[in-house]
DNA sequence: GTGATTGCAAAGGTTTTGCAGTAAC
DNA sequence: GTTACTGCAAAACCTTTGCAATCAC
């Protein structure tokens, strides 16, 4: 996380872009929900707080901005909704078919992206296994 | 594929549901398309010619049912657009973070959904891999 | 000062819903 | 004949875009 903020003042120094009140409040609103692949309503909700002017419309083009600049990456998602997720590498995913909601795990094993991909023309950025199911709360 | 198509006219006379020509158009061009992993416009635009009054809300209404009945299911999807896959069990994904298309991939080794997932109240259904990157045409 | 960034409101794209008519059983 | 299903159009979402005003540099 305070890897995560150090490398983004360092980002935005090196291009010409600006360190806005609100770029801050998104970030830090992010940061503080990574943990359950906020949507963009939801870091909204929570920026608001930081910045209580910022609109919804620069909550998505900031991430946007983070995803560009590599800071954070989309989440896949089933219902149409986007989700936001950290860069952090190496990590699998809980997606509950009923309430959509994306749970996050580390396991030990992770597939190696082989040759295989690279033969057909495939370039392999990041690997994660995703497991569907219900999550507890659904599970009624 | 014609695995799928008889399960579908049992589970039909089973239920009180009705096998329509709409119905069955829609299955038809999934199972025409389901290799490229369709979105529900391109599922519409392949049933019409099977049933060329079936309009689009039929085609989110039909889907929506195969996928309660267990027929298909959702793929997790990037960009905000569903996309729908076969229920055929263990298969991998690459999702390529330009255009969001998504191809399909067999391979030997899958994880196991080990007792983890248990303990903590999640019951998991489905586990596949995905890769992340640029597909061939975007590669540039 | 200059140009990137903002907030608002309007537009865009995808999916869902209400309803009267239709067709499968 | 019933009742589930359909097509249409409108509504409901989520996300992007145009633009004048504003603020970081």
């Amino acid at each position: 996380m305070a890897a995560v903020a150090a490398l983004d003042v360092e980002q935005f120094r090196r291009s010409d872009r600006r360190l806005t009140p609100q770029r801050q409040a998104v970030l830090k609103a992010f940061l503080e929900l990574s943990r359950e692949h906020p949507t963009a309503e939801s870091i909204y909700e929570a920026a608001r707080r930081y910045c209580p002017t910022v609109g919804l419309a620069t909550v998505y083009r900031s991430l946007d901005l983070f995803v560009q600049m590599g800071l954070i990456q989309k989440a896949p998602s089933l219902n149409g909704t986007a989700r936001y997720d950290t860069q952090r590498v190496p990590h699998d995913h809980f997606v509950c078919l009923k309430c959509g909601r994306i749970y996050e795990f580390h396991k030990a094993q992770q597939p190696e992206a082989d040759g295989e991909f690279d033969e057909k023309g495939f370039q392999v950025f990041n690997t994660s296994t995703i497991y569907f199911g219900y999550c507890p709360s659904c599970r009624q």
